[in-house]
DNA sequence: TTGTAATAGTTGTTTTTGTAACTAACAAGC
DNA sequence: GCTTGTTAGTTACAAAAACAACTATTACAA
């Protein structure tokens, strides 16, 4: 079956998807398990503890994720107390987001998961690999999807 | 706000996704409108193409994806003709399925498709960049997730 | 000033996925 | 033979994602 054709199973978006599911399994079940986070919300409060103050709508720009997936992951971690929300008083459609210290505490640990985890991740990479993976990860994420015909 | 932080924004499951999501999309729209295809319908594909015959529970390991997603998958497929199922004598709870001619030729199609997305998205990354990629993402994807406290 | 468009964010509905429970067929030990 | 366990695959229900339509507010131009 195999004469030589394309090969489909190192078909690059193919092996992104493998390896960016394999990889983000165990920390998912840390920020699942601990605090009962969702992908998206976890985003959010990485976000939010980086960078300290943002709209929901900067939040949507830097991680590349729909308003709605932002709006109710903003929803759940205000309900569960990471998260508080600000009217803007010059312009009252945005809302400045800012972590609560719980929301502070929850960050600093799941950071720290999240920097022994990778350390983990990468332990059978040499440095010239990780170094070209992660510029090429960010060539990649960055290309506008080439147009098709 | 940024000290020396462990910087998350580089934290690689993170970047792992951004890169797989961004640089599937565009191929994901030619297998849907194309052929009204999800994902996992054209990973089936893709292996059945590949391989000439197999059974779903042998896509489902070779794929990594779970045999509900691959049943109902096979299911679609089949309801569109590009998939034919035939039970084994030997064990009737098997199930052999092969690509009719139509799926053969979605599959011809997709894969000269694939062909050229391929070229398109890597034209930026020089060839030591691509097989060090495509070595450090088949590593990533094949270790098993690193168990957590 | 008022009408049109744009932006921030939310809500409702439909698809898809995840999880668990299920049927059917086989295998192996007693 | 029968029980117990395993494997292949399906189905049912709950959780999450995608998509479209919506409100509220601001901008801006006729």
């Amino acid at each position: 079956m195999e004469t030589n054709e394309f090969d489909l199973e190192a078909f690059l978006p193919y092996l992104l998807n493998q390896a960016a599911e394999v990889s983000s399994l165990a920390f998912q079940q840390v920020y699942k398990e601990r605090y009962g986070m969702l992908r998206t919300e976890w985003r959010v409060l990485f976000h939010l503890g980086l960078y300290g103050r943002l709209t929901a709508s900067e939040i949507g720009t830097r991680a590349k994720t729909h308003k709605t997936k932002i709006s109710r992951a903003v929803h759940r971690l205000t309900d569960r107390r990471f998260v508080t929300r600000a009217r803007n008083d010059q312009d009252r459609r945005v809302e400045h987001l800012t972590l609560t210290p719980q929301g502070q505490a929850a960050y600093a640990d799941l950071r720290e998961v999240a920097r022994r985890y990778e350390a983990a991740l990468v332990a059978d990479l040499t440095e010239a690999q990780m170094s070209a993976l992660r510029a090429a990860l960010v060539k990649l994420a960055e290309a506008a999807p080439a147009p098709f015909t």
